[in-house]
DNA sequence: TTGTTTTTGTTCGAAACAGTACAAAATACT
DNA sequence: AGTATTTTGTACTGTTTCGAACAAAAACAA
């Protein structure tokens, strides 16, 4: 079962007016900002400028949006973090890369900075909804993997010290975690938070 | 103006059947669960016992019940972190015993853990309501301060050399964000995290 | 032109929502 | 006993919500 092939291959009825990633971004957005609850098929029905049973065919309801807009973001955003970390530069370059990437997102384009899609939004509708709780779970265990195979590779590289490569790629998960956390809370300025410099220097202490 | 004394004066009209303090906190246990968007005013009737007029007259509209319930959660919280991280023994012991008090409550009693009524659930509004991303804020930086002055104490005692104590702040409370997150998704088993010792060890490197 | 198919846009319905008005109940004061 | 005062509980209002039904619109096929 294909969901929408992006060839361009005319279909018989009446043609889209949206494009579906625009769409699902847009409505990303509105979620990113409301969360899923708070966020009604009015407000991301304006945002999408698609009407709400459009909203309906195309995704199907609220969570199935939810889920859908969440997972497309996570999609490119992993992409990003694991280029920028496994750059090939020295671990600590590379290390403050992945969290320059990650912080730029946070950090938004607009005065008021938002967080992270997954970890400031799914956080809430974990206790009540199974399966967001479990897509939240696995980003983060697979943001950690990614870490944990990063170190893995510094030490074979022997650029790190033998350690607990698993216990290390949780700190440096937390470090992020609470990146986003103070990023939607408004306390970090700009596009460089101090404290992580600090934290890669002591991540790397042996 | 004094919202209320504890004294046991007897007033004059008919009698509360409701305790503010176990209100709140059966209040707190909703607006946890299901955060502060999604709670309806019907279920905190029905967790307090309450029914809605008396809500109303008693704490004001739903946003102020809010607020009102997570202060005094933090009000207490904060105490039991303080004495945790002071107990006076070695600065790895009280961390420790920090990290513990803070999970234990994250987990909670029954099997499924909700993490911090703070961090948890606030993140989720801040972005459209200015008074509790504040709320937020405050406690946050709260937290990191009562971290720093314990790492500025371990400082003077000679435990821990000379440091960026605010960095080390940082750090440590980053762990506290990520503990109460990963709580909440689901991913630690029991009443301990093994990667915290990990993570205090490393802290403690100089 | 005449069907066929797919998407769009209007409309509806039933439920849930926050907040309020007001009468009934329960106490203390005189 | 009777009055004043405070809380309780029922009922109501107007709005918002999700989801669906259905007809109009816009493309292709024959």
């Amino acid at each position: 079962m294909r969901t929408d092939t992006n060839l361009p291959k005319k279909k018989r009825g009446r043609p889209r007016a949206y494009n579906e990633a625009q769409a699902l971004n847009a409505a990303l957005r509105v979620f990113l900002r409301r969360g899923f609850s708070a966020t009604s098929l009015d407000e991301i029905s304006l945002a999408t400028h698609m009407n709400r049973p459009s909203l309906y065919s195309a995704f199907g309801n609220k969570k199935s949006m939810y889920r859908k807009a969440i997972s497309a973001f996570n999609k490119t955003f992993f992409i990003r973090l694991q280029n920028a970390l496994f750059a090939g530069e020295s671990l600590e370059k590379d290390l403050k890369k992945f969290y320059a990437v990650a912080l730029s997102e946070y950090q938004g384009d607009s005065g008021n900075a938002l967080g992270c899609p997954t970890l400031c939004t799914a956080v809430i509708e974990a206790p009540t909804d199974d399966e967001i709780r479990s897509d939240l779970a696995a980003a983060i265990e697979r943001v950690e993997q990614m870490l944990e195979e990063r170190f893995e590779q510094a030490v074979k590289d022997g650029q790190l010290e033998l350690h607990r490569t698993k216990s290390l790629a949780r700190i440096a998960a937390a470090l992020l975690h609470s990146l986003a956390l103070r990023a939607r809370a408004g306390l970090i300025r700009g596009k460089r938070s101090s404290f992580i410099d600090d934290a890669v220097m002591k991540i790397l202490i042996s």
